[in-house]
DNA sequence: CATTTTCACGAAACCGTATTCGTAAATAAA
DNA sequence: TTTATTTACGAATACGGTTTCGTGAAAATG
């Protein structure tokens, strides 16, 4: 790279190094006249900031990094255009990690991340995801961590979360007034808040109304997890109601009803938790719990930086809950 | 951040700064036996190295690019995947910069790389994009740049590409054979290589069967795509066949059908260039002309990760194209 | 007119790491 | 034993900005 610098930009104009920058920066001991011609020399040369050297010197890389799964789901690919739109506006760069669903994979980027790398980090937690450790560690090294959709409880970090709990409630509930008394809860992981909080929203309906809960816990396997669904599908009780936690779960359930031959909605009525765009243009459409990903994104940026301007915020004074959706489609009727 | 640095760590082990660098980086110049303590301890102080300094000093930022115009679409997400294995295999971080289709971002990125915060970029032009200074310009700084997918015919830079002339050829064919005679193509922009390929195609097969062409761009709106869709479906001589350059464009067909109540495939036939894992649940299912998205991402890391490593190679020697593959479903048949 | 204040700028230190160069001690070659 | 070479390390400089501090001149104040 043949790159102009500060110290090219000041022999060309007579000026020192510090002038230069201060004059950049828009400092108040630089005068108006010097200031322009700085900028007009700056961009006669296309100057472009090393960013690097300003976030060594500065402590600070307008950086935020967000640490999810995975793109490929219609939820936090949303999520990632709402915190790129506030961002952008901030002057911040965004970072998007991919996790993979691996505790592993989770940590290692955390690590990174300690390097002062980014100035703060908003994250859904991995299906894998136990425990804290990586995240209080990243903390500690006062680095802002806030949570969308997928928190982890013990960490005090800021959360923008979903009314999970409702949702399933109202998801379930709906399946019973449809006539099922038997229906399956679709998990993703044990340890996941969002899975955990659809689920006793879940519970919560069956109990009142005095059904038998039926849960599976998936993994991050599509092919085990076809064979899970299968075998729940085959069997002579099978569920005729299945409520499904995460988008790649429904799409497992539309295969599997087509491989053996079951009708949905009249053999099985489903309903997920999805964002997907073209969910009334399955086969059925599918009901869905769609979720405000778009402004879920939004707010966790703007928490973000929040935190990134006063120190001195409390976390949890920035939580926040958006509610989502029951959009009801063929998949339930 | 309470960091610490390798002063810390020479302080520690009495050692100095230079030779931690240099035992940190595994020189021969330094005994194995101080290595050994040096990266205990290391280990021990939680150390992580700070990426700007080293950035800064090594000329080398170990980040690549990857400039799309959204997540939200299966081909790109998959293809992420693909970049993503290969660069973390190589010890590389991948920044994902979204251009949301406008040109004037797509500049704005650029730019901001000509001031080394990254060394290589992986880039699908966006559809407003006509003219490459921008990029010939990055390229000019000695930055390299690979197209995948979306080429821009002008720069002279290695492209990862699909063979979508024969794709259209096809994929315009099979409708054809279908019955179809009136048969639309829906292009995204008349500066897109891939819309382009796909259209000349297109041209070809109705051309070789003397059938008249029916082109229609869309935008980049989903409002005025809608609009442009439902006035060609409503017409007396309405298409009864349809070629979607793009996924978004196939999602609004469906739309304006079920808004008509035209019956997919009896009155409308469609093909569509997509990634969509769940084109077979749709109704009808969707036929799909299914790019290699995975592997087109890898090859294209592993091109742009040969131009980084070997300065002197010729960047048009590492194209490639990568065939796609016509998948027959309900949409067409 | 003398003194204080403001203005506009420059010199130099600093951020954390990498690399060049120099060198004392240990070892090998003559 | 003398000289040449290797080994293992440290001092110093560089990377490109930012920031603190100092300063001469101009402007304001008394």
């Amino acid at each position: 790279m043949k790159q102009i610098n500060i110290k090219a930009l000041a022999q060309e104009l007579n000026l020192s190094v510090s002038t230069i920058s201060k004059a950049l920066r828009d400092s108040y001991e630089i005068s108006e006249e010097t200031k322009h011609r700085v900028l007009e020399m700056a961009a006669k040369l296309n100057y472009t900031p090393n960013p690097y050297a300003s976030s060594l010197r500065g402590k600070k890389s307008k950086n935020i990094a967000i640490v999810i799964p995975e793109v490929a789901d219609s939820f936090f690919s949303q999520a990632i255009n709402g915190i790129e739109s506030v961002a952008k506006g901030k002057g911040y760069h965004v970072l998007i990690c991919l996790t993979h669903e691996n505790f592993e994979n989770e940590q290692a980027i955390l690590k990174e991340f300690q390097s002062g790398r980014v100035d703060g980090v908003l994250m859904s937690v991995s299906s894998e995801t136990a425990s804290g450790g990586h995240i209080q560690e990243l903390i500690a090294k006062e680095v802002p961590v806030v949570f969308f959709d997928r928190a982890l409880g013990e960490v005090p970090a800021t959360r923008i979360v979903t009314d999970d709990f409702q949702s399933g409630y109202k998801a379930t509930m709906h399946l019973i007034g449809q006539g099922c008394r038997n229906i399956a809860f679709l998990g993703v992981s044990s340890k996941l808040s969002i899975s955990n909080d659809r689920m006793a929203g879940y519970r919560k309906a069956m109990e009142e109304k005095g059904l038998p809960f039926r849960e599976i816990y998936c993994s991050s396997s599509p092919e085990e997890n076809y064979t899970l669904i299968k075998e729940m599908l085959q069997q002579p009780d099978r569920p005729c109601g299945v409520l499904a936690s995460v988008e790649k779960l429904a799409t497992l359930v539309y295969q599997v009803c087509s491989d053996l031959q079951l009708n949905m909605p009249a053999d099985v009525k489903l309903v997920c938790f999805s964002n997907l765009g073209i969910a009334a243009m399955l086969y059925p459409s599918l009901t869905t719990v769609t979720q405000p990903a778009f402004e879920m994104g939004k707010a966790a940026a703007a928490a973000l930086l929040k935190l990134l301007e006063k120190k001195n915020t409390d976390p949890a004074g920035l939580n926040m809950v958006i509610p989502s959706e029951l959009i009801l489609r063929g998949s339930s009727l």
